[in-house]
DNA sequence: AACGCATTGACCGAATCGGTTTATTGTGAT
DNA sequence: ATCACAATAAACCGATTCGGTCAATGCGTT
């Protein structure tokens, strides 16, 4: 593990981001070394090299997305805004930042999250619990409901909001015209909308 | 094949629903006989025992799933409908009564599409032109967009509303605790708030 | 040239792959 | 009870892939 973090950051990157994809797609069990070798550019024998073995490697990757998802919620401070779509849009923010670094962390973790496998069943327990921040519970806490028309349901809202960016967040990753601007513009052009017409008047 | 059809229906629903779940998950190469047959609670040897090999299987479902989803379609007239939200909501439903029947239907032919492998990859392109009915794309045609408020741009609704619904679809299938009532309900109210507020008063 | 070291790709035994065969059952007709 | 036979599970097959190792290679430094 010393051999690898003394690489090339380019390099180690490289090999994260395979990581991170072929676990999230496949699971611990059904990814191999060879398809995370293939896809990151070097050859089976480095990963062995640099992990010494396929568990340790995903063993570091829990810790890595573990590390990843708290250092980038410090750079945002949620306590801050109380308005809904503030925070809605911090969060997406959040999400964006990371998949802009590590566009397979959301999905490794996604996968992480339903993993079975009795290797790693155990382990993963100490990182759900750190990872567990970014669901999108916490949103309602301590949230400025008041501001919407009174025929809203902010339930309904939250749970719209949820399924949309959901859907923003998974799959997605393999396709080549993926812009990650492009997409926080979506994302923020339809918040501002729902706002514009869920907000009462003077809220706007 | 023939061994196949003339099973009970409630065996061959197991099986076509296993195989539909494990090639949707990993895809065509990573999902096994073993995995499937121990899913569908067989040995392995029927699996060869009714379909001659894994590509028969596959392209078995392949047929089904195209079969299922104009089936489906042909249930529900799309022509009549003119209004934007009661397409969306017919669309759903329609979606819903292929996941009530086989809940990784969608999750299938969400994998199909992205599938690369050489031992089935011609044999897709078939049944791909006659699922691509199922795209939310259709909506927007010849539907009536002035009902619209002038300050909501149709486009971002449309967006909303596809990623909202593909949030609804994607992974969940997992879940013990999954109600497609209940789906179905949630559905409706959101889509039902947004029509409420998005159109001009007096369309409602 | 000689060293150090990152990297590869052939290689290992074990596990799993797609697929076959054998052995055991359950069942219905006689 | 016995036969015939289809359905099924499980052992089994050669081939491939698995996680993991290691000798050989390349290559920059001195």
């Amino acid at each position: 593990m010393e051999n690898f973090e003394s690489l090339p950051l380019e390099k180690q990157n490289r090999i994260i981001e395979a990581s991170l994809s072929m676990f999230g797609k496949l699971g611990y069990k059904k990814a191999s070394s060879n398809d995370i070798a293939t896809l990151a550019g070097i050859s089976k024998g480095m990963i062995f090299h640099y992990f010494g073995s396929k568990k340790n490697l995903y063993l570091y990757l829990l810790d890595f997305a573990g590390n990843a998802i708290t250092h980038a919620m410090n750079q945002y401070d949620f306590t801050e805004t109380t308005d809904f779509f503030d925070r809605i849009i911090a969060g997406s923010n959040l999400k964006i930042a990371v998949m802009r670094k590590y566009p397979s962390l959301l999905l490794f973790l996604g996968n992480v999250f339903y993993e079975t496998d009795v290797a790693v069943k155990d382990d993963i327990q100490k990182v759900l619990r750190q990872g567990e921040h970014i669901r999108n519970d916490f949103i309602l806490s301590e949230t400025d409901l008041s501001k919407f028309k009174e025929n809203v349901d902010p339930n309904l809202v939250i749970n719209i909001i949820v399924k949309f960016s959901e859907g923003y967040i998974n799959g997605k990753v393999l396709d080549a015209s993926f812009d990650l601007d492009q997409m926080m513009d979506e994302i923020t052009s339809c918040l501002l909308l729902m706002k514009n017409n869920f907000y009462k008047e003077r809220f706007l």
